[in-house]
DNA sequence: AAGAATTTGTTCGTATGTATG
DNA sequence: GCATACATACGAACAAATTCT
């Protein structure tokens, strides 16, 4: 009865078996980060397929972060250490694509925050927490550098806010949440750079920013999680809901409690 | 003084420009899901490039999941509905090569179930509560044929669980947290798959995890939020932590309070 | 139903600009 | 400065696959 229950072959190009072999030698650890990969020249050989062939396993793989070529280089393409810039690639084209909006952004964002901070009100390290103050620290002398009319204050502003939510995530200890973090947060900040720039009140933002990060950085350092998690999207909606359209500002403060 | 401020120019390689012009008409809505690209030598006459330099392009833009071209096709390659093919590419690779940690990934889960049904707890309708109890009721089934000695049960608990959580991140009405989920547990399965189907009790694990589930669907129906994301963060960590690294579980009960 | 036409997959050869030693 | 080897890009050609007549 039955017999052999064979499955359909799909059509695998030449192209993607080269795309594998390499994918495999990386993730296993034969090609470490900095290494360099055979010449393309060398690569028809040992795999036996044409230079185009070559090639365009190389756009994929570059396409993918793994590898990167540069003309005229003798060594051959170089393998990159992991950086999180395949996954920004895609999350961005998902934010456009799969049209997400800017409020399932900030909500997500509230939630992974949030998880952080309720971990690093646990296990920060002193230096950790130091770093947070340093990057609270140049919030403020941005803020400052913006009531006095500077011009570049704002991405100050901005990179150092960044500090902060890295030194979060950081001390919180999941790499994951950290990633997504910081990839989601520069989506919703290129989202809505032209509006925070054309804000008529920035210095009352900034300033009620910084109060929420310290009160926040208080609530770590007596390591008191749920009470920074709740300030955490305190902040985080307080910051973001005027810009977030209002049928689904509910949906945020639903977070809130 | 000063002058002009001329900024760094980048070579960028003549795919590129194809790819970016490609990606432009996507995004923009210029090509629609299920629209087709014209044929590769109809694009080196458009982009006034090689045939070789147009698929190293189309490779790119397959990569990131946005069109798909099949040999002999005359119409051209077509362009992709969105589908996180590529977020969970990215991310399996970043599981690899940033060794990220099962607790991590469990830790991730916990985090973003549990605001899913924090906010299903509110949103729900009652079309997707009735979808939350038949995914529990085929998980029951499965179960049971599981106990008769049924072989390929694991995989029919394992889709009823998956459709559970779907239908709790629909419900959640957050399109980012449902497929960060679904990706995230894809991986997690495959991780410990081969654990999963070698555990001598397999039946009283399952039996457990149903009635954490049916806890969650009843404070999901009775609309407590903060009760449905305690007991979904308590099923998580009773079903996975036994295949967490002991040094990595505290860090997953700082989740539980 | 079978063949013609077109398309993609793949190979090979060549020219050009570039980085290394 | 020069020689070498490299990646980039182009073009022509053939095989395999698909659709249309």
């Amino acid at each position: 009865m039955g017999g052999p229950r064979f499955e359909p072959v799909r059509a695998v190009r030449a192209y993607e078996r080269v795309v594998e072999q390499v994918e495999e030698a990386i993730e296993s650890g034969v090609l470490v980060p900095g290494g360099r990969l055979p010449s393309e020249r060398e690569l028809m050989t040992q795999f036996s397929v044409s230079r185009s062939t070559v090639r365009e396993a190389l756009r994929v793989l570059q396409a993918r972060g793994l590898v990167r070529s540069r003309p005229g280089d003798p060594h051959g393409a170089e393998v990159l250490p992991f950086s999180p810039a395949a996954l920004h690639k895609s999350m961005t084209t998902l934010a456009r694509v799969a049209e997400l909006s800017l409020g399932e952004l900030v909500q997500f964002r509230m939630v992974l925050d949030a998880s952080a901070v309720l971990l690093a009100a646990r296990l920060r390290t002193e230096e950790q927490l130091a770093e947070m103050y340093a990057a609270v620290a140049a919030m403020r002398a941005a803020a400052e550098a913006d009531d006095a009319g500077g011009g570049t204050s704002e991405e100050a502003f901005g990179a150092a806010d960044m500090a902060f939510h890295d030194a979060i995530a950081r001390a919180g200890g999941n790499k994951l949440v950290q990633i997504c973090t910081d990839v989601v947060r520069s989506i919703v900040v290129k989202l809505i750079a032209d509006r925070i720039a054309g804000e008529p009140d920035r210095g009352s933002l900034m300033r009620r920013s910084i109060r929420h990060h310290e009160e926040v950085i208080a609530a770590v350092r007596a390591g008191d999680g749920p009470l920074a998690a709740r300030l955490s999207r305190k902040a985080m909606y307080d910051y973001y809901a005027g810009y977030v359209e209002e049928s689904e500002r509910s949906a945020l403060r639903a977070l809130l409690e």
